[in-house]
RNA sequence: GGCCCAGUAGUUCAACUGGAUAGAAUAUCAGAUUUCGGCUCUGAGGGUUGGGGGUUCGAAUCCUCCCUGGGUCACCA
């Protein structure tokens, strides 16, 4: 039981015993590491209810408690806050209980079922550093949320329509004799980027050979050959050419695999692929609907619009006079079709870039005007850019940089610090191109996940490899300690770890203060999942990676003076690794055995 | 210009959502060990939380006005 709950009611006892008839508010906090004790009730927090000197209130509270309450063995109050000690057996048996779990932290089914969003690419362009951070967010909010006992769905919008893909179609068409992924050696995603790029350098030339004949800027490049192809050839898809409609199934296709090799690197994945070129066209009738309810009005040109000033915001604009849609109708459009494919959720995150904060504002907003009970249950997990110590990263200047060159080269900056370090040279050969891959990556998904999402973040990939500090290889390293004192554990005392006789101990203040870490977790993961933040769980994980460490450098966890003690310490050091391990997997990140 | 977000040690990030003396890491410096100037320990310095005002027992956190940076305000997606 936690220590919360039956404090609580022995301090609510003992107020009404001082204080009859008092709603008095009880707030408890953890203690703060210089102080004394283990846990703290703020008498401040009780002060607007009741009257007197907080010092007199906490000591008699505190009185009360120890005459009361087996488990609190003593306590001090510092000037309003009262902060009390818990006995060993108390956090015995709490470690017991945390030992006897089965999937330690993971919170029994709520019922509730959740979409989540993330990695939404276009088909036009490889995957950048921007789309790693989003993808590394939903995917760790997913596991976060899961681990809450939600149900997810993760899910992903592919857009593969639209004038952006005809660019690269059309410039492959005109320039690309025939290249594919296989004679050229490239990934699919990366070839048809490059057809991209030289569309955008072609149509810059053209316009510049307009602007020379005297045609403004404006009219350059809405005339320019290029775009007009390009306009042309999303007219004909529309239309369902079959040469068209062939041609971008076939590069779509190609980026589709380029993107999964990606997905596979980052260890990413989702239950459900929607795919804009059979939900574009969503939303229209959604318009009418809300329309005949009064939530839009038309104008006389025939466009529909949203009013949202009584919110502090503008018109919104859902329909074109010619009846076309536009962004906002089509996610209107995906959002409710989505959530008739899945009955049973009734909420969703969108993993989105701040960028579109202002556009996600008012679609929940709308959604919610139609009606729609499930609007309440929707969040925009938006976030910051990533910017490198190079610079900002800037589509059109070239300086973006490429999802699988990064992790590539953080896959070899984790190979150069590792053989520096030399501890691994007993691996094989494949053991280690393993090895490296998961601190490379470990080292990357850490870096990012541990700041707050809606921050920006300055990636600095050299640093983020360091086995020293707040990082994933530090981390990862912990745990493969552990795992090594594990090993030895178990061939040299095998017989003794069958059973955990540790009953009447006593615990020294780092053994103490590790448990309670440890018990923590499953607030931790509560508290992540309420906040959709990842940053919390990376921070609670290096907090319990420096308590291991703390605890382990004056004790020699094999070499303890009897049995007992030392079955205690194994089965501690276990408990460590396992909760990294999981809360680890919540960000995505595989631990090493051995590094 | 309106709206949104951010601003915390030199640097990168925390601060349990209003709690105690604002913490880690890294860099720097000083010791110890080491003949390796690289590894490992110990310790120190480093802060007007962008600035002013306000709210209260108590503010990095809340309200207000400024400053800086970013985003966004399309019949683009």
């Amino acid at each position: 039981m936690k220590a919360e709950n039956f404090l609580r009611i022995a301090v609510t006892q003992a107020l009404e015993e001082f204080f009859p008839g008092a709603n008095v508010p009880v707030e408890f906090q953890a203690t703060r590491k210089d102080f004394e004790g283990d846990i703290t009730l703020v008498i401040f927090a009780m002060l607007k209810v009741i009257k007197g000197s907080p010092e007199a209130i906490g000591n008699q509270i505190g009185a009360h408690l120890v005459a009361h309450v087996p488990e609190v063995s003593a306590y001090n109050v510092v000037k309003g806050f009262l902060n009390i000690s818990l006995n060993d057996s108390f956090y015995i048996s709490a470690f017991q209980e945390i030992t006897s779990a089965r999937d330690f932290g993971v919170a029994a089914p709520t019922g509730r079922a959740l979409m989540v969003e993330y990695s939404s690419p276009n088909t036009n362009k490889p995957l950048h550093l921007g789309h790693i951070r989003n993808n590394l967010l939903g995917y760790s909010v997913s596991e976060i949320l899961k681990a809450a006992g939600h149900k997810v769905y993760k899910t992903q919008i592919i857009n593969d329509r639209g004038i952006h893909i005809c660019k690269s179609m059309w410039a492959w068409q005109t320039y690309g004799q025939g290249e594919t992924p296989e004679s050229t050696g490239l990934k699919g995603d990366k070839l048809v980027g490059n057809y991209y790029v030289k569309f955008d350098q072609v149509y810059k030339e053209q316009q510049k050979e307009l602007l020379s004949q005297g045609r403004t800027q404006e009219q350059a490049e809405a005339e320019a050959p290029a775009i007009l192809a390009a306009k042309e050839m999303l007219r004909q898809w529309e239309q369902g050419d079959p040469d068209v409609v062939a041609l971008w199934k076939t590069m779509n296709q190609w980026v589709y695999d380029g993107f999964e090799q990606t997905y596979s690197k980052l260890g990413v994945d989702f239950d459900k692929n929607y795919f804009e070129s059979d939900t574009y066209l969503l939303g229209k009738k959604d318009i009418e609907h809300g329309l005949a309810q009064g939530v839009f009005y038309q104008k006389e040109d025939g466009s529909v619009w949203c009013d949202l000033t009584d919110q502090g915001l503008d018109q919104k604009l859902v329909l074109r006079s010619d009846g076309t849609s536009v962004y906002m109708t089509q996610d209107i459009g995906t959002a409710i079709q989505r959530m008739s494919d899945y009955p049973d959720a009734n909420g969703m995150i969108y993993t989105v870039g701040n960028e579109q904060d202002y556009h996600f504002k008012v679609l929940f907003l709308i959604l919610s005007r139609l009606g729609y009970v499930w609007a309440q249950n929707l969040y925009h997990l938006s976030y910051g850019m990533v910017d490198l110590p190079s610079g900002k990263m800037k589509s059109r200047e070239g300086t973006v940089v490429d999802a699988d060159d990064l992790i590539d080269q953080m896959e070899q900056t984790a190979q150069e610090i590792t053989e520096n370090l030399g501890k691994i040279e007993a691996l094989s050969k494949q053991e280690k191109t393993d090895l490296f891959k998961t601190i490379g990556l470990g080292a990357l998904k850490y870096y990012i996940l541990k700041v707050d999402p809606k921050k920006r973040i300055l990636f600095n990939p050299e640093e983020s490899v360091d086995f020293q500090g707040n990082t994933g290889p530090f981390i990862q390293y912990a745990y493969a300690r552990i795992q090594s004192i594990l090993r030895k554990a178990h061939q040299e005392h095998s017989s003794l770890l069958s059973e955990k006789p540790f009953e009447n101990l006593t615990l020294t203040d780092k053994e103490r203060a590790l448990i309670k870490t440890l018990m923590q977790y499953p607030d931790k993961i509560q508290e992540a999942a309420a906040a959709y933040s990842p940053a919390l769980v990376a921070n609670f994980t290096y907090d319990l990676v420096k308590e291991f460490n703390a605890f382990y450098q004056n004790v020699s966890i094999l070499g303890a003076e009897d049995n007992s003690l030392l079955c205690f310490r194994v089965y501690l050091a276990d408990m460590v690794g396992q909760v990294i391990k999981s809360s680890c997997a919540l960000l995505g990140i595989e631990v090493p055995h051995q590094m």
